[in-house]
DNA sequence: CAGCATCCGAACCGATACTG
DNA sequence: CAGTATCGGTTCGGATGCTG
């Protein structure tokens, strides 16, 4: 999963080996790129929206989710959720009782994704043509 | 491309029949999420990567890109600078000489694009794990 | 140097059906 | 209600080889 590469995206200098120059196959420099991390499950479908409305309603049930997401099977929705709680984007709440119920908010750590997506968010319905 | 949904993610849900429960200020016009516009783009495997590279460094030739995106192989890049050069979100500007040489930058709107995913980019690479 | 064409495996996602 | 299992279609993207 942390594949680990230079992409000279996230560090300059990724040409240059490391100091020593003892390694003569210029493998890796330790550039980490962010888009193989946090950025990789984002990019799926559905996860921004899945972001975009935990943290415009809060607490959400999954069958809204479904719901909103109209598009989305639940194989698929189920692969997002999951992906997204492994990140520790999203927190999933089980409550015991019957019909059974499942709440999905954001983490802090999502809540700050979320910041950091509102104003994409935003330009990008502007600029919908 | 420019599919047209209602994901609710963008705007309140409209196409719910709910009986009764009439959405206090549901905007029920068409919602466009934008996701299946600009974002479908950037979210392409390199994309983002691609426009964080011109916007650090400026006009950037087709060489050196695919020599920061070492695991992307030309076609995939090619394949890239196209869909972002439709999306007018980068520039392609090929000079008649020889060698050739052909140089890509971002568009006005592209460094729009980039201003929006700094901050995203930023935070990535510290939540990295 | 820049880049397209082709092949092919891998990942993604939707539909359906079934479980706790 | 909230999922999992399975299947199949579609897209993505890496490798290679060839043009201008």
């Amino acid at each position: 999963m942390a594949q680990q590469h230079s992409c000279g995206c996230c560090s300059p200098t990724s040409a240059a080996p490391a100091a020593g120059a003892t390694t003569p196959e210029t493998t890796e420099t330790t550039c980490y790129c962010p888009i193989d991390g946090v950025l990789g499950t984002v990019s799926k479908k559905y996860a921004m929206r899945i972001v975009a409305i935990l943290g415009a309603a809060g607490p959400t049930r999954y069958g809204e989710l479904q719901d909103r997401l109209k598009s989305a099977s639940s194989a698929t929705l189920s692969s997002h959720l999951d992906e997204l709680a492994d990140a520790e984007l999203i927190e999933r709440r089980s409550f015991d009782e019957v019909p059974p119920r499942v709440e999905y908010s954001l983490t802090p750590r999502g809540r700050e994704l979320e910041t950091r997506l509102q104003p994409l968010l935003e330009w990008a319905s502007d600029e919908t043509s």
